[in-house]
DNA sequence: ACCTGAACACCGTTCAAGT
DNA sequence: ACCTGAACACCGTTCAAGT
């Protein structure tokens, strides 16, 4: 038995029951192994908790022939994209991206990607360093804001508009009349625009910078 | 004892020793009480935990007088920055925060005063409504990124440093280059650059609805 | 009627005893 | 030398027994 199927497993569980409900006994029998046994391969659940946090971020794909020849900005969308989608597979997931930086090698790699490609654009060292961490905590961010209550997705939303629609519009006038808006936006498009408010304040701070 | 006193301490200990390490029984022992006590003025730990969320986000102070004559990007700003301000002096609690919505009365109460912002600026009710949300998910998604893995902040940033120095040049050519911008520029600094991207994207967005 | 000591089922972790 | 059953200390939660 090797970390790998180890990591793999635990994921499997996280994204049935989430991290809460995953116990190390399990763990152990969906290995038809012991709790003991774990602790020959890592240190504690702490650290298993890391390595899955990092396995996911290692499903994040963009081949580097679907950014050629796009501009940074359709680049950088894609990148977006992609983590974003990586994200919503795994839900359950991303209290643990989200409670530390990821610092895993397959973190590093992610990070090292944008930046590369920041810089090969012709952003400033410094800009495209902040333009990295202001992106990931954008979709990080938005990502675990979404997956909220533990409720399925589109029960939540609708659960949510119910609550704010049940407000008493006297006291809370614009949250009530905003409900549809703040519930009814298709979330990818909810995403985008945020992304999009991001990548145009880049766009002028390049425009600045020249 | 109400409940108030019960969420006081819990938010006491919470600061001291993080979410993980807070047991009812500590609680309990602090309010000179027993467990079962507890349970008669809320219904479980994650009750009690969003009930401590809530309480932080009603530390958030913005007197109303302070945001006469501001323009919705200043006033925006000190919004946003006092929200910020509260976050950082409850790290532990963060993670409460981003795991969920928050729908509590102080909750809904930031979240009405900051809608009705935009509004009264001329904003159309869908714009404020994702401008809200996006900028409620970067101050959150900010903050939770900034304190990490459990050290205090400055020990964090120079070991984080140290860490991204170590690595290969040669495999992480950017990721090493930028180590210093990544690490070394001023939080505060930090956030208002990723708050003034969005805030440039959104007064886009007005002129182009305009 | 209200409160709570003591117990319950279960957790992460450890280690002495097995192979 | 490697593995692991069984135990340890402790958790959130419950309830029968006290006042």
């Amino acid at each position: 038995m090797d970390v790998g199927r180890i990591v793999d497993t635990a994921l499997q569980l996280i994204d049935e029951v989430g991290i809460q409900a995953l116990t190390l006994r399990m763990l152990a029998e969906a290995l038809d192994s012991g709790t003991a046994t774990l602790y020959r391969h890592f240190d504690g659940k702490d650290e298993l908790l890391a390595l899955v946090a990092d396995r996911v971020l290692g499903e994040v794909r963009v081949p580097a022939e679907e950014l050629d020849g796009l501009s940074w900005r359709e680049a950088v969308t894609v990148s977006a994209k992609a983590f974003y989608g990586t994200l919503c597979r795994h839900p359950n997931v991303l209290p643990l991206l989200a409670a530390q930086v990821p610092v895993g090698p397959n973190g590093l790699r992610a990070r090292e990607r944008l930046i590369t490609l920041f810089l090969s654009h012709g952003f400033p060292l410094g800009l495209a360093a902040r333009a990295f961490t202001a992106i990931g905590h954008y979709v990080i961010g938005f990502s675990i804001q979404q997956h909220g209550p533990g409720t399925p997705p589109p029960e939540e939303q609708s659960q949510l508009r119910d609550y704010y629609n049940a407000l008493d519009p006297a006291s809370y006038p614009a949250t009530t009349a905003a409900a549809e808006e703040l519930t009814s936006v298709p979330l990818d498009e909810e995403f985008r625009f945020g992304l999009d408010l991001l990548l145009d304040g880049l766009e002028k701070a390049m425009l600045d910078a020249a």
